[in-house]
Formats: C-alpha cells, structure tokens, sequence
DNA sequence: GCGACGGGTGTGGTCTGACCACAGTACACG
DNA sequence: CGTGTACTGTGGTCAGACCACACCCGTCGC
C-alpha cells in the first residue's frame, strides 16, 4: 500500500493536522503532552518532537517548559515568523533571487495602498502617521531609520486587514533585511536620501487620504523602485526577466 | 548575556543560516553528516535532526539515507514545499482566512497577467494553452479539472519567472484546495460552469497574446471572483474587511 | 484563621546510545 | 576479467535518562 511508508515525523504532523481541519484543534487549544502524543500514535518522543519543531518554526504552535495553563505547546498561528524564516533561508539559499522579492513586494504593496486609498474609512492608518513622524526625528542612524520604515511600510500591509498579505509582507521585507542594510551604507550622502524617502512616505499616505487609489498605487512604484535602483546600481525592471534564448 | 540561551536546535538552524549566507554552503552542497554537525557544534544529534527536519518542510534541503552521491543532505532551495506547507498549515489553524488567501491570489495573478501581456515574447505561455486542450477532454472528472485548472493557474505565474510569486501561488493555491474541491462538488451544473471556466481561461490567454495588460487584469478578477461567488454563496468584496469598531 | 514555604508533579529541552534499512563501495573469489 | 558479497557510512527511529522550569498543594509557623 503506498503512502504507508511515511516518515514517522510525517504521520505525527499529519495528525495534526487532521485534528486542526476537523476542528478537534483550535486556536488557543493545548497539544497533548509530547510523552502523550507519541504513545497515542505508536512513534518515539523524538519524531514527535521533529514534527512540534516544524509546527513551531511555521508559527503555528508556542511551546513552553514548566507547568500550568501557559505551558505545554499551544496552537496561536502566528503566520509572521514562520513566513520571515522560510523567506530568509531561501533568499539565503539562493531559491528566491532578491529582485523577485523586491517585486513582489512591490505588487502587493501596490495592490494594499490602492486597496486603502478605495475604502472608505482610512481609519488603519494612525499607525502609520505615528510612524512617519517618527521618522523625521533628528540623528536617526541608519539602522534605526531602516527599523522604522520597516514598520511603516508593515503597517499599510496591516491596515488592509489580510492576514495573507500581512504575513508575506513581513517575510519578504526580513528576507531583505540584510540588503537593505547593506545598500544604505553604501549610499553617498544619507541625510539626503533619508529626507527624500520621508517625503514619499507621505506622498503615499497623502495619496491614500485623499482617496486616489493610481495615484498610491504609482507613488509606492516610484518608492520602491527608485530604492532599489539607488541601491543596486541597475533597475528593477526588465519584467519578467529572461524568458527568451538570448 | 542574551541570545546566549537559545535553544539547541536554534544554534543548529543558525549555523547553517550563516554558512549559507557566507558562501559556505550552496545550491547541491551536501551538508556535514548529522552525527558530525553535532560534534561539530557540541550539540545533540537529536538537536541537529530537528532542525534538518525544519530545514527539509521549509524545502531547504533533500535527505536521503544510504551511501553515495546522492544520500545525506543536500541543499536543494525548492521554495515550493515549504510554502505549501505553511499556508496549508495556517489555514487549517484559522490563522488565514480563506478569503484573504483568495484575494492575495487575485492580486498576484492579476499582476502576473498584466506584466506577461506587457512584455514582447509570449513565449512562455506554450504550456499554458497545453493545459487549455487537456482541459476540454470530455468526460473529465471534477477532481480531475481543478487538478489541471491547478496547473494552468500556475503555469502563468512560472511564465512570469518570479520565482517567489511562483512559490506563492503553488502555496496559495494548496491552502484552499480542499476549499475549492468542496464547492465544485456542491455546484448545480458541473458541466456549464467547466464550460464557462474553459472560455475565461482562453479569453485570459488572448488578452495576453493580443498584448492587452488592463484586460487580461480584468479578466482574471472577474474570473477569480466569479468562482469565488459561486461556490461560496458572498462576494469577494468588502475590501479591507471590519476595521471600525461596531 | 491565615500566610509563607517547601516538596511533588508534569512539562518541554537535551543528550546518549543503540538498532534498523538502505545504498554505494571495495574487496575477495570464481 | 567478471561477479558477488561483506563492509561502511548514511539517515530514521526508538528508548531511556537527566535537567530546568513553573505551577500546585499540603504543611508548617505565626
């Protein structure tokens, strides 16, 4: 009978996720006792344990030491930190160019803000300001400006209210985070390009306030790609690259 | 000191990390063997396989026991995986909803479309209308169907050579198979909605071969959307979704 | 009666050692 | 020279042990 032969981690993980489809497991739920879970399916501690590791790295389970309602592994699906590792190790790894990250990127952000500036209600965005305006303290350095705009462009994600996109949005940008850094050293004059990306940041969320999705959705193209132009000597452009035999 | 209290499989996972990132370790490297990582870095091989484990879901690497070339671990960065794997998993755990996936979906496949009638050579689009013929063989099952609506979907974005919207899609896509495969089931007439599924596809494909960007987009929202409404009794809209308070 | 203290208990985290199945390799044998 | 067969090293798995931790509860002292 084939797929009998699964890996014993497999079938622990599988369970899990029976349980998790057919509602026997929610969010908040505890996992039962790892000693537990491993008699119950007839496979050792350690294969239970390799399929918790994964549940625990793709952010769907928080796990604990100790004893009372907080220990013990909980389901909390927190899609963010598993989405940040899987993108980190495969740009690490070469699986994702950083130019498909950068544009990817930008089609969804590009998609949120215009999302953003259509609805109604810009209620979502007071986040963001506070951000902006703490962007334009003075003697920021690089690192910490980079921090923040970070968590600005996370914010437009947020304020849109997709959890999908949030969470890919949070894995795209840690996946770049170490470029980003480096091109920001590598700039000539930093005050200056600080100065201009706080006046595209407001540039987008003016845009959202007034409610005029293109004119977001160009300003967050123009953002984005002169950035990476700046900082990457050659343009994003080129899309899709390569496809023909030269 | 902190940071120094990680956990062991933590250093493991890092290490790795690092040495990809240095150069230590490339795409086809074959990774120490796991009783010598453990020496190597003073931990337990039972630490060393749970992170091998976290590495193979997140589609890092390959393992395969024996002697040779081939065993051990190998780094291999095939992003498709893991990202099925996470969305999958956080669906099942209600961390995403449904809807959210399908609309980031909608998003992604709008600008894949887009950017491919955008561009010159429509060369990658073979496979896809090699799909499109298999699509109208008679006596297709409804399993059968979505299995090669599937891979149309997702030849577009292989068309597009991003290599993580590819990824994406693939883990997108996964997530709500099961959704997917439940409302065709519950559809009045499989056969008129297969038609009409076949026209929208090949309509998409025009627009991109006739080089028109804005309406291959809109083919592929009205598409997407329309099956959406369909199988789930609501519409897709109401974008973002329940941000005031009430 | 009430508070503080201490062991008991169960949790995840880790290591060790052992065994298995497997696949390639090298050596001995015909 | 060809053909097996034993060897070696790999991942896969299990069992058992120990640790640190955090809660729980009974006891003790006030």
């Amino acid at each position: 009978m084939p797929g009998t032969d699964r890996r014993a981690w497999e079938v622990v993980l599988e369970s899990i996720e029976a349980d998790l489809l057919s509602g026997r497991l929610s969010p908040g739920d505890h996992l039962p006792a790892e000693r537990a879970l491993a008699a119950g399916l007839g496979v050792g501690r350690s294969s239970v344990r390799e399929a918790l590791r994964v549940l625990e790295v793709l952010g769907l389970i928080r796990t604990a030491a100790g004893s009372g309602p907080s220990a013990g592994a909980i389901i909390v699906a927190l899609p963010g930190g598993g989405m940040s590792a899987l993108m980190r190790l495969q740009v690490a790894a070469q699986g994702f160019p950083v130019a498909d990250v950068v544009k990817t990127r930008l089609i969804l952000e590009a998609a949120v803000v215009a999302e953003l500036a259509g609805a109604a209600g810009a209620a979502g965005l007071a986040g963001s300001a506070q951000l902006l305006d703490a962007m334009d303290a003075p003697g920021l350095t690089e690192a910490e400006f980079l921090a923040l705009d970070t968590q600005f462009h996370l914010s437009l994600a947020t304020a849109s209210g997709n959890q999908v996109i949030t969470a890919t949005m949070a894995g795209l940008r840690s996946a770049i985070e170490g470029y980003a850094r480096a091109g920001a050293l590598g700039l000539a004059s930093w005050s200056e390009t600080s100065a201009r990306l706080r006046g595209e940041h407001r540039g987008i969320v003016a845009a959202i306030d007034a409610a005029e999705p293109e004119l977001a959705r160009a300003r967050v193209v123009a953002h984005i790609e002169g950035y990476y132009a700046e900082t990457h000597d050659h343009p994003l452009h080129a899309w899709p690259p390569a496809l023909g035999p030269t």
